[in-house]
DNA sequence: GTCTATAGCTAGATAGAC
DNA sequence: GTCTATCTAGCTATAGAC
């Protein structure tokens, strides 16, 4: 696993380019956290990491993009939290609170500019919609750590295939709750969560008993007829 | 009802400024609708209106402010719609359906610059966040439009108070999908709707009938408290 | 109060030289 | 890969006509 034969001694892994592209992103987040999203501009973010505007955009293409670029880490952030913390939690309701509150607890301190993600939600064709094209490799990603906190519990198969989607579909939800919540610590977004998951768990054990469960077999059915027909519960 | 007497014969209601108001609100719908609203400049628009720039923006404080009059218009198309087809349409069902669906017809034509609206959706403060206080009004008229398709229907009273909020939240959801769907004329769009509404009024039947209403009941209740908590289901 | 004309500011984005 | 110069477009400001 070597880098191809001209390394450095100093910084080794990271060639000069990579370098000044985590200068830049960790500039603008700063500049985010103080000033804001709106209030910083891209000459702000040049000035403070002492390159010249072009360079910024030379490692990303739009201020958006950086914005971008921080939720790639914070879906990476993420996932390690999640398998870290997956392994010893038993019951569903634990673990889908698990995923959802270190979620929270990696953004919280960022709510001021996270707006940004949302702002191409709209366009479809636009490379940042969050239902893009683009995006597409992260909302796998997302659903998937949904799709392990399930693993183990008592779900039905029609369940399995779409609950996933609507589970990582409601996070963005809270998150958007999440920017709104002007409660001391969000803790209003907290209480939301649980409440949300007390409800599905209850629900989940609820459609699970003999006395329902042949009712709501054909529901749970044409359900998943109807998302997958509108595309949705498979990623393609 | 006269306007204070000064009035001239010809556009008697209009003032002069409502009719240049109006002149250049419709020449920018024609341009987004052929150009799209990102590639349309303000100075198109005045241009397009045969005015200056300044008087664009002395009646449309931003670009952003002429798709939100756009969308009063749509909001209050809408309500007029409803109230003509609602009276004769008995049954829940069809009564929601049209709502969903008239709202659609309106906005068929128009999905190419609709993404303009979900723009500020992630930014509390600003005046255009659909979420924000600025929409407040906008809200309060659309929430009303299903609570009226709700009248009559057997609903329970928990419901019956968060129901119309819960339906303008899918009802955007909708919308978002229908930017989103390349299918001809949007068929996916339509199927969706309906499926969503079959499975709703199935389900509030099952909730209805004696076998189940026991123990959906607290439920309702647990729901109902969840959504007054996070500030809905009564707008203030 | 309703506009014109014009000039200018700001900031996102790009082109091209080095 | 990085810089300087430039472009574009949303938006503001002003002064004046009616």
């Amino acid at each position: 696993m070597f880098k191809r034969g001209t390394e450095k001694v100093k910084d080794a892994a990271k060639p000069a380019g990579e370098r000044t592209r985590e200068l830049i992103f960790e500039r603008a987040l700063e500049l985010f956290r103080v000033r804001g999203f709106e209030e910083t501009t891209m000459r702000d973010i040049a000035r403070a990491a002492k390159v010249a505007t072009g360079a910024t955009y030379y490692y990303f293409p739009s201020k958006e993009a950086i914005v971008s670029a921080y939720y790639d880490r914070v879906q990476s952030l993420h996932a390690a939290r999640v398998q870290e913390e997956l392994s010893g939690k038993e019951g569903l309701r634990a673990r889908l609170g698990m995923v959802m509150h270190t979620k929270l607890e990696i953004l919280q301190n960022d709510r001021m500019f996270l707006g940004a993600l949302f702002r191409y939600t709209g366009e479809p064709g636009h490379q940042l919609s969050v239902f893009g094209k683009g995006a597409e490799a992260q909302r796998k990603q997302s659903t998937e750590l949904f799709r392990q906190a399930l693993d183990g519990s008592e779900v039905s198969e029609e369940l399995k295939q779409f609950l996933p989607w609507v589970l990582w579909l409601a996070h963005l939800g809270i998150i958007l709750f999440f920017i709104h919540d002007e409660s001391e610590s969000q803790a209003k977004t907290r209480k939301l969560v649980d409440g949300v998951l007390d409800l599905l768990t209850t629900l989940l054990e609820f459609t699970n008993s003999t006395l329902v469960r042949p009712f709501v077999k054909p529901l749970e059915r044409r359900l998943l007829g109807m998302l997958r027909e509108a595309g949705w519960a498979e990623e393609r």
